[in-house]
DNA sequence: GTTCTAGAAC
DNA sequence: GTTCTAGAAC
């Protein structure tokens, strides 16, 4: 047993965030390290990242990644003078790549002057405005700390720290590391610099900073409340994180257990593309771990891609700093919480949001068989660790006073343990191939290609074509073409049509309706009862023989409301259509009225569901139960301005109107408390 | 529907 | 310099 790394202890790449306002000597920093060091490094400067112009911390981010997928360490060449600059970056880091800090904390002086000949020479700026961009950025600097998760920083003052700091940089070969920690601290207490404000009175007539430059600089302040927010899904190669199955509490022999894990695990790699399994343990000592390296080790599997990994599988990313998207749970047939171990410390980790969504899948388990189950973006486990999915596997037990103990037959129990770890990988491919497939996959609805299900189609969409000519062919969106739908405008239909082949998002499925998750909820609670009516597509097309779906729909509807309302009383909903949707399949949205979400980005999202584009379902029924058809507001309604969904009062931009929200005291409009469209627990403060 | 990015606004 | 939106591409 030995006591080295777990992750395979290789080069490391470094992200180093060079840390500076502009004319501190970042990129000169960069340059020198570059032209003699012996490490591949890749510059990434915001300046020019753009074709040789200014470009965002997006495409830094994304340029960042690229290169460390290229086995390059990266320079961040940008300001990052606060916290919330840093922070995506440091998310950069993983088993494979350390995070550091270089602080040039030169003089403002120097740097304004820097700074003022070079935007001359360029003939931008004039001074003036160089010196109070210089000012303005120093003025909201916070000095970058170890607890942000940088593995080591180092701080410089003057040109002799700089060029020491360029000799460490260059002298770093590829597989050497640094000692981590912080260095070169002058001067912890960082008041603003001694000699800017006598400066500013030569250059400009900027009005100096504030002496109150403390609210950067305390760290309690900036420490207590910090939400760890894991980059996109996307940006993180998808990887399961598992424990051992059966080999804890159901004492299934170790031997045999590694050798099963090992063979499905070389197995299922060349399936899972750049994917990774990663065998996760609490405890240093673990012998499975060694075990199962052993063997990989010795079967040459690439150590890149499965390997094992010491921590709390419920605390990845927080505390090992490992990415992972997935985790399988080691579970019981009753797929309750509870039991101690993994089991116990995942649902607990994970809140209500898991139970209701394993509930919403499955009541049992059998031994040898796994359970995908989706995990809301409100989940715990998924907005502090990344975990969208969490696998529930149960594998062969010999431990006779748990269930079904096998007595000691290992035939049965390594083909049940097989099967299992099968099950959770197949489970987890699907996961995969469900992110890469369901945005761009182009289930063509223009050409007969093959089959009959496509001639079928075809038919219906002709059917819908005559119908959009004879509505006045309202279509310039780009959804509709003359020829058809767009890909991503299919999405829920082909969701609707074949839920079986999308049992990991499916919440629920009756013979008229599937119940999901919206992919990009727009709110803390938001789902879409789709109908399975292969030809209603959206409020245009529903009428009098509609009027049992949409009455289930609703129904179903209230149904979730209830169960999240269950979970979190002060949750309030608006059950309602759009009128003119999107996409394809008539879908209605459950949506709780906070709007906390990110995906919530722009005008068009805001209004609509707060205007009258939104038709609550009630109201789409009474119409067609009265007049045969539902009415629709016009799309013109949704470039209106910015409302709070409460008091009405108008916000500039997306931003202002979301902080406003949050705090609204006002109850809702009138219309919707007294038709009892807005659904809320009788003791929710409203 | 989202993502990406140019350019306006600050 | 950053923030934010609108519009094009997908």
């Amino acid at each position: 047993m030995e006591m080295e790394t777990e992750v395979s202890a290789e080069k490391k790449e470094k992200v180093v965030l060079l840390v500076g306002p502009p004319g501190s000597g970042k990129s000169t920093f960069c340059e020198s390290v570059m032209k003699s060091s012996h490490r591949p490094w890749s510059r990434i400067c915001q300046d020019i990242i753009n074709n040789g112009k200014a470009g965002s911390k997006a495409q830094c981010l994304k340029m960042a990644i690229e290169s460390l997928k290229e086995g390059k360490s990266v320079f961040i060449d940008r300001c990052n003078l606060d916290r919330e600059q840093r922070s995506e970056f440091i998310k950069l880091g993983g088993p494979h790549v350390e995070v550091h800090a270089l602080v040039l904390e030169l003089s403002a002086q120097v740097c304004i002057s820097r700074s003022v000949k070079r935007s001359g020479h360029e003939g931008n700026l004039q001074g003036g405005r160089a010196a109070a961009v210089v000012n303005k950025m120093l003025r909201s600097k916070e000095l970058p700390k170890l607890n942000e998760g940088f593995s080591r920083i180092l701080f410089c003052y003057n040109d002799a720290d700089v060029e020491t700091a360029v000799k460490t940089y260059t002298m770093l070969g590829p597989m050497d590391t640094l000692p981590s920690g912080s260095f070169g601290l002058k001067n912890p207490d960082t008041k603003s610099q001694p000699g800017i404000m006598n400066f500013f009175k030569k250059v400009s007539a900027v009005p100096a900073a504030s002496s109150s430059s403390n609210e950067a600089t305390t760290p309690k302040a900036n420490d207590k409340i910090e939400i760890v927010r894991v980059s996109p899904a996307k940006l993180v190669v998808p990887t399961l994180a598992f424990p051992s199955i059966s080999t804890a509490d159901f004492q299934f022999d170790l031997d045999k257990a590694s050798d099963i894990i090992v063979e499905t695990a070389e197995a299922f790699l060349p399936k899972l593309g750049s994917a990774r399994l990663v065998l996760v343990d609490l405890s240093h000592g673990s012998k499975i771990l060694s075990l199962v390296k052993a063997k990989a080790s010795r079967k040459n599997i690439d150590s890149g891609r499965f390997f094992t990994f010491v921590g709390d599988i419920t605390k990845l990313h927080s505390q090992g700093g490992l990415h992972c998207n997935v985790i399988a749970n080691a579970a019981n047939w009753r797929l309750k919480s509870g039991g101690g171990g993994v089991n116990a410390a995942i649902f607990k980790a994970a809140g209500s949001d898991l139970e209701a969504a394993t509930r919403a899948r499955a009541n049992t388990l059998l031994p040898g068989k796994a359970v995908v189950v989706p995990l809301p973006s409100t989940c715990p486990l998924h907005n502090a660790e990344g975990i969208t999915h969490v696998i529930h596997v149960l594998g062969p037990n010999m431990n006779p006073n748990r269930p079904d103990c096998l007595n000691n037959d290992y035939t049965k129990g390594c083909k049940i343990l097989r099967e299992a770890y099968t099950s959770l990988f197949e489970g987890f491919l699907s996961t995969v191939q469900d992110q890469s497939k369901l945005p761009k996959r182009n289930n063509q609805a223009t050409v007969s290609d093959s089959g009959e299900e496509d001639s079928e189609r075809n038919k219906k969409y002709k059917g819908t074509i005559a119908s959009n000519i004879k509505s006045g062919s309202v279509d310039d969106s780009g959804k509709k073409t003359s020829k058809g739908w767009s890909s991503w405008a299919l999405a829920l239909h082909i969701i609707a049509m074949h839920p079986e082949k999308h049992l990991n998002i499916v919440l629920e499925s009756s013979d008229h309706i599937v119940v999901i998750n919206d992919q990009y909820p727009k709110a803390r609670k938001h789902v879409l009862v789709l109908a399975r009516e292969e030809s209603v597509d959206g409020l245009e097309d529903v009428g009098r023989e509609n009027i049992q779906l949409l009455e289930e729909m609703q129904n179903v509807g209230l149904k979730w409301v209830q169960r999240f309302q269950d979970e979190d009383p002060s949750l309030i909903f608006r059950l309602g259509y759009h009128s003119v949707p999107s996409m394809r399949q008539l879908h209605l949205h459950v949506i709780s009225q906070d709007f906390e979400s990110d995906h919530l980005k722009n005008k068009k999202h805001w209004n609509s569901f707060t205007t009258s584009f939104f038709r609550d379902s009630l109201d789409v029924l009474e119409e067609v139960k009265s007049q045969g058809k539902a009415n629709v507001e016009s799309e013109a309604v949704l470039r209106g301005e910015l409302r709070c969904n409460r008091c009405r009062s108008a916000h500039p931009t997306i931003p202002r109107l979301k902080s406003h929200i949050r705090t609204c005291p006002s109850p809702f409009p009138h219309h919707l408390l007294q038709t009892s469209r807005l659904l809320a627990r009788p003791d929710s403060s409203n």
